[in-house]
DNA sequence: AGCACGCCGACT
DNA sequence: GTCGGCGTGCTC
C-alpha cells in the first residue's frame, strides 16, 4: 500500500462516527512524499481536521469534481508504522467501529490536535557540590517536592536523574526541579546511556522451566499463557525474559492494569532492566504523553510501559508484548471504540511475529480455553517462591450472626489475636462512602440518585450524598424527602464507616484506609500504601483497589467482608470475578515468612462454587465454571455481542432496538440468535434510559457477518438519530 | 461528532 | 416582530 508516482488519491481517515474512509486531492502545491502513517489536514464540511492517511490510489469512487484538497500533510515520514496502521484497520473491522474514531483513540491528543511530532531532547540533572553538601531533612516540610526530588538525584549519583523517572510520579515535578537548578543544588547533565543490570534472584524449577520455554519463543513467537498463582515470581520470570529480549536490541511493550502502574512498579522495572524505560501512565501532560509516545516509535525507549491503551505505541524494534493481570477488566475499553487490549496485543504480536505472554494468577476463561486448544502455550507456576508459604483460607459463615459495621465476632477475635502477635490485618470491603443507602426509619423514603435507578452514598467525611454511578453529588437532607421526619438512619457498611469502627474497636492501632476517596489526592496511594508496607499501618482497609499486585509483606490475616456480590449476579461473568477477587486478595495473606489466614464472610457458605474455589483452589473452580459455560453455550464456547442503546426518552432506546432486532433478524446468518431488546440492569443511568439486544453465535465468522450488514444499516435507520447507540463486540459485563 | 438549515413556540 | 428549541441532513 506504498504511493505510487502518480497516486493523486488520498485515503485519510477522518475522526467522525462515519465508517469508512474518505477521499482528498493532495495539497496544491505539495511536491514532498506521502506514504500511509502519516497525518493529513482536510477540510471535512466546514471545519478543518486532522486524519490519518491509510492509503494513496490512483481512482476514486467520487466524481473528481466533489474531491477536495488536502489542506497540508503534517508529518515529513509515517507516523504510524505499518504494523499500527494494520492492527487500526484489523480492530475497526472486528470490533466494527469506524476507522477514524479508531485512529482518534490511539493518537495521543497533541498528535490528535495537529501538533508536530517532534521530541524533546532527553535531559537530566545531577547534584551540584552544593547539593552534595545540603542535608535533604533541612528543606523538611516546607517543600516537600524538592526534598524527594533531591533524594532522587542523590539515589541517581553521578547518573543524574532523567526527565522520564520524574514523570513516572506524575504532577509537576518542573517547579521543583527549576527552583533546585536556581538555588543552584541541582545541575543539568548528559542522560545515561545505559544502567549495570543488578544482581538477579536465583530462581526456582518452574520459573526456571518458563523462563527457558519463553526464551525458546523469543526466537520464534506465539502466545504463552503464564498461568502462576499469587506470590509465584511472575513478575520475576517477566524481568528474565525482557532483559533477554532488550539483549538482543529489541523493544518490549508492557500492558498493566490501570490501578496496577504505579510508580512503585515502574520503579522495580527501572531497577531491574538495562536500557531506557518510559511510561504512559494518566498522570502525564499532553507534551509528556508525546514524548514518551515518540521515544518508543523512534526506538530509543527500550521498555514501554502503559496502560491499555499503550498497546497501540509504534514499535521501531518490536521483540516482546507482555500483558499483566490479564484478566483484568480495565484492559477492555468500556466506552466508544470498545477494544480489548489484550485480545488485540495477541493480534499485533501474532502480525508482527514476535511472543506475546500474559500473565495472572486468575486467568480469564477465554485464555485459559485458548490453552487448553492449544493456541496458547501454557506455563505454570504454582509453587510461592521463596520461602512463602500458602495461606489457610476459612469460610465465615455470616448467618445468625451479631455484626459490627460487617464484621462478625469470629472475624474481630482473628484480627485482635493477629495485632497481638504483632501481625498486619487487610480488610476487603468493596463498597466506599459510609452507608450505601440513608433510610428514613419513620415512613421508609430511602435517597435516591435523581439521574439513576440507584440509591445515594452518604460520605460521612464529606457530610454529602453521593451516587457513584454518575457522580450526582447533594447536600445531605436533615429531613426525610417524604415525610419530614428527622429520623434518617445509615444503612449496610461502607469502608469509611468500617474505617470508623475499627478505630473504636482497635483504639490506638494505625489505621490506612485505600479507596478512590481516600487516594484521590495526587501521592495519597503512595504514602498510604508506604504507610503499610513500613508496618506503620497495623490494619489496612480498602476496596478492590488494595487487590491489585501490591507487594505487602507484612500481612498475617486477610478477611473479606463480601464475597457475596457476583454469586447470583444477572452478568454471568459475576463468579468469574468473584473468584478472580477472592483469589487475589488471598494472595495478600502471607507473602513473606508468617503463613496467612484468610477469612471469608458469606451467607451463603455451601454455594458449590464457592467451596469447590476453597477446597480445590482457582484452576479448579475455572474447569467448573467452563463447564457451566459449556453448558449454557456462553463464552468461550459461544461469542457474543451487544447493541447499546441509551436516550433521554424512556421508550426511545426499546425502540430503537426493536427496530434493530428486526433489521438483524432480516440480515443475520442462520446460526445467529438475536436476544432482546431488553432493559440494562440498571435502566436509568445518568439521566438517560438504556437497552440492549444481544447477539449470540458458535462461531465467529456468521456473527461478524450480521454485525457489517448490521452496522451498515443501522446508519440509515432513522431510529438511530434518537438515541445513542454502540456495538459492543466479546461484551466484558452486561451493565 | 460537529455544524448548518429549517420550521414552530414565548419573549424583549 | 425575533431568539432558540431540536429534527434532519451532510461531511471526500
Amino acid at each position: 500500500m506504498t504511493a505510487g508516482r502518480n497516486a493523486t488519491i488520498l485515503q485519510v481517515a477522518v475522526p467522525c462516527p462515519i465508517p469508512g474512509t474518505f477521499d482528498y486531492r493532495a495539497p496544491a502545491d505539495f511536491t514532498g512524499t506521502v506514504a500511509p502513517g502519516q497525518r493529513v489536514q482536510v477540510p471535512f464540511g466546514r471545519r478543518q481536521v486532522v486524519g490519518v492517511l491509510v492509503g494513496c490510489s490512483d481512482t476514486s469512487a467520487l466524481p473528481e469534481n466533489k474531491l477536495r484538497r488536502a489542506t497540508a500533510i503534517l508529518d515529513e515520514s509515517p507516523l504510524l508504522s505499518a504494523d499500527v496502521l494494520e492492527l487500526a484497520r484489523w480492530a475497526a473491522d472486528y470490533y466494527h467501529h469506524p476507522i477514524g474514531e479508531v485512529f482518534a483513540t490511539l493518537l495521543p491528543t497533541a498528535l490528535r490536535q495537529g501538533k508536530p511530532a517532534r521530541r524533546r531532547p532527553p535531559e537530566a540533572w545531577r547534584l551540584t557540590e552544593a547539593g552534595r553538601a545540603i542535608s535533604i531533612a533541612s528543606l523538611g516540610r516546607r517543600a516537600p517536592r524538592q526534598a524527594a526530588l533531591l533524594e532522587q538525584a542523590a539515589d541517581a549519583a553521578a547518573e543524574g536523574v532523567t526527565a522520564e523517572t520524574l514523570r513516572d510520579t506524575g504532577g509537576d515535578w518542573r517547579t521543583a526541579l527549576n527552583a533546585l537548578v536556581e538555588k543552584g543544588l541541582l545541575e543539568a547533565c548528559p542522560p545515561p546511556r545505559t544502567r549495570p543490570t543488578p544482581e538477579r534472584p536465583s530462581l526456582n524449577e518452574e520459573q526456571q522451566a518458563a523462563c527457558d520455554a519463553l526464551m525458546d519463543m523469543v526466537e520464534s513467537h506465539g502466545v504463552a499463557l503464564l498461568d502462576g498463582v499469587t506470590g509465584s515470581g511472575k513478575t520475576e520470570v517477566y524481568l528474565r525474559v525482557i532483559a533477554d529480549v532488550l539483549q538482543r536490541d529489541r523493544q518490549v511493550l508492557v500492558l498493566v492494569p490501570e490501578i496496577g502502574l504505579t510508580p512503585q512498579l515502574v520503579r522495580r522495572f527501572r531497577q531491574r532492566l538495562p536500557g531506557r524505560l518510559v511510561s504512559l501512565h494518566s498522570g502525564l501532560s499532553d507534551g509528556e504523553r508525546l514524548d514518551a509516545w515518540l521515544a518508543a516509535a523512534t526506538g530509543e525507549a527500550d521498555v514501554i510501559v502503559g496502560t491499555r491503551s499503550a498497546l497501540f505505541t509504534p514499535l521501531a524494534r518490536p521483540g516482546l508484548l507482555v500483558i499483566d493481570e490479564e484478566h483484568d477488566l480495565s484492559f477492555k475499553q468500556q466506552d466508544g471504540f470498545r477494544y480489548h487490549a489484550r485480545d488485540l496485543a495477541v493480534v499485533r504480536a501474532r502480525r508482527l511475529g514476535v511472543p506475546v505472554v500474559l500473565g495472572s494468577a486468575t486467568p480469564a476463561m477465554e485464555s485459559l480455553h485458548n490453552a487448553e486448544r492449544g493456541r496458547y502455550q501454557h506455563l505454570r507456576l504454582t509453587r510461592r517462591a521463596g520461602v512463602a508459604q500458602p495461606p489457610t483460607v476459612h469460610l465465615l459463615d455470616l448467618r445468625g450472626q451479631r455484626l459490627t459495621a460487617g464484621l462478625s465476632e469470629p472475624l474481630i477475635a482473628r484480627m485482635r489475636k493477629n495485632l497481638e502477635e504483632g501481625g498486619q490485618s487487610l480488610l476487603f470491603l468493596n463498597r466506599r462512602g459510609y452507608a450505601p443507602v440513608l433510610l428514613c426509619h419513620d415512613c421508609g423514603w430511602v435517597a435516591e440518585c435523581p439521574r439513576c435507578d440507584a440509591r445515594l452514598t452518604w460520605h460521612q467525611a464529606a457530610n454529602r450524598l453521593r451516587c457513584h454511578h454518575c457522580g450526582h453529588e447533594t447536600m445531605v437532607h436533615r429531613q426525610c424527602g417524604d415525610c419530614g421526619s428527622i429520623d434518617l438512619r445509615p444503612i449496610g457498611q461502607g469502608t469509611e464507616q468500617l474505617e470508623q469502627t475499627l478505630e473504636s474497636l482497635f483504639p490506638d492501632v494505625p489505621i490506612a484506609r485505600i479507596d478512590r476517596d481516600s487516594t484521590r489526592r495526587k501521592g495519597a496511594m503512595e504514602h498510604l500504601l508506604a504507610r503499610a508496607r513500613s508496618g506503620e499501618a497495623r490494619i489496612l482497609l480498602g476496596t478492590q483497589m488494595l487487590a491489585k499486585g501490591h507487594h505487602l509483606p507484612d500481612v498475617s490475616l486477610v478477611g473479606l467482608l463480601d464475597c457475596d456480590q457476583g454469586l447470583f449476579g444477572t452478568d454471568f461473568h459475576g463468579s468469574e470475578r468473584m473468584a478472580q477477587l477472592i483469589t487475589q486478595v488471598s494472595g495478600r495473606a502471607g507473602r513473606a515468612q508468617r503463613p496467612g489466614e484468610v477469612l471469608l464472610q458469606t451467607h451463603h457458605p455451601e454455594h458449590p462454587l464457592l467451596q469447590l474455589l476453597l477446597r480445590d483452589g482457582y484452576p479448579a473452580f475455572a474447569r467448573a465454571c467452563m463447564e457451566e459455560r459449556a453448558a449454557a453455550l456462553l463464552p468461550p464456547f459461544s461469542h457474543l455481542a451487544l447493541l447499546r442503546a441509551e436516550a433521554v426518552q424512556p421508550e426511545a432506546p426499546r425502540q430503537f432496538l426493536q427496530a434493530a432486532r428486526e433489521l438483524a433478524a432480516s440480515v443475520a446468518a442462520r446460526e445467529v440468535g438475536i436476544m432482546g431488546p431488553v432493559p440494562a440492569p440498571m435502566e436509568r443511568r445518568a439521566g438517560r434510559y438504556r437497552a440492549q439486544l444481544l447477539l449470540q453465535c458458535r462461531t465467529r465468522k456468521p456473527l461478524h457477518i450480521t454485525l457489517s450488514r448490521l452496522g451498515e444499516a443501522l446508519q440509515t435507520l432513522s431510529a438511530a438519530r434518537r438515541v445513542r447507540w454502540s456495538l459492543d463486540v466479546d461484551p466484558q459485563e452486561m451493565i
